[in-house]
DNA sequence: CAAATATATTCAGAAATTGATATATATCAA
DNA sequence: TTGATATATATCAATTTCTGAATATATTTG
């Protein structure tokens, strides 16, 4: 089980625009590195590079095939993530019933606004 | 709505271990500056860049309490997401079929491990 | 073994992030 | 008005992150 700390790393590794779209790509099935370039426009290296450090992270894995490596997702709360942030919020919260005591206290004077 | 691309920033954002102790407290209930002084141990010109940015980024809003500024969530995608934090994964996800083709197709040559 | 393919690693510079310090602003009390 | 309180903003140095280039490694084919 991983501590808040770590969760939070997690997140942190995981808030990456390229890295979202590798995970997304892994949320549906086994891909090489080799297919990602394809669809991200960048160079071998980098999505080496952005792999790795998912890797280091334990959010994905890979077995070999040959010459090619085969990337698959094993963190489980990826897939639960990627759902979150695929759904849509159409309100805002509701605002705190104006004006709630703070740990502070009531502020000693009049109110303004 | 938002855009995938705007998540993710928020993601980034919300990703840092102040921010979400913040946004934790924010959570259960209207926290002022000097609440959060409190229980984070940071100085309070660190703490009003924190909330700044949560600001700018739509996360948080507050109301004027006389001297006092009255923190609260408004985005909802937050408790959703602390709540995805706060879930426990005993398991790691199945591992794929061995060997599944990627786009690539099967490595013509003999499957090592 | 040599060449080709698939991927990883290392390194350097640029850009972003972080927390600290100093200072500014706004409100209220006396 | 003066001082105290609550918070924000500006600036800066240290650190981290990011991307690309060059290079290394491993596997397979010929």
């Amino acid at each position: 089980m991983l501590s808040s700390g770590q969760k939070i790393e997690l997140l942190k590794v995981i808030a990456h625009p390229v890295r979202i779209k590798i995970l997304e790509e892994l949320a549906k099935g086994v891909k090489c590195v080799s297919d990602f370039e394809e669809f991200l426009e960048l160079r071998q290296p980098n999505i080496s590079q952005h792999l790795a450090l998912l890797r280091d992270h334990g959010i994905v894995d890979y077995y070999i095939d040959g010459r090619l490596r085969c990337y698959f997702l094993v963190d489980p709360f990826v897939p639960d993530l990627l759902d979150l942030l695929k759904k849509d919020y159409h309100q805002l919260l509701p605002r705190p019933a104006c004006c709630p005591v703070t740990k502070k206290g009531v502020y000693p004077g009049d109110r303004k606004k």
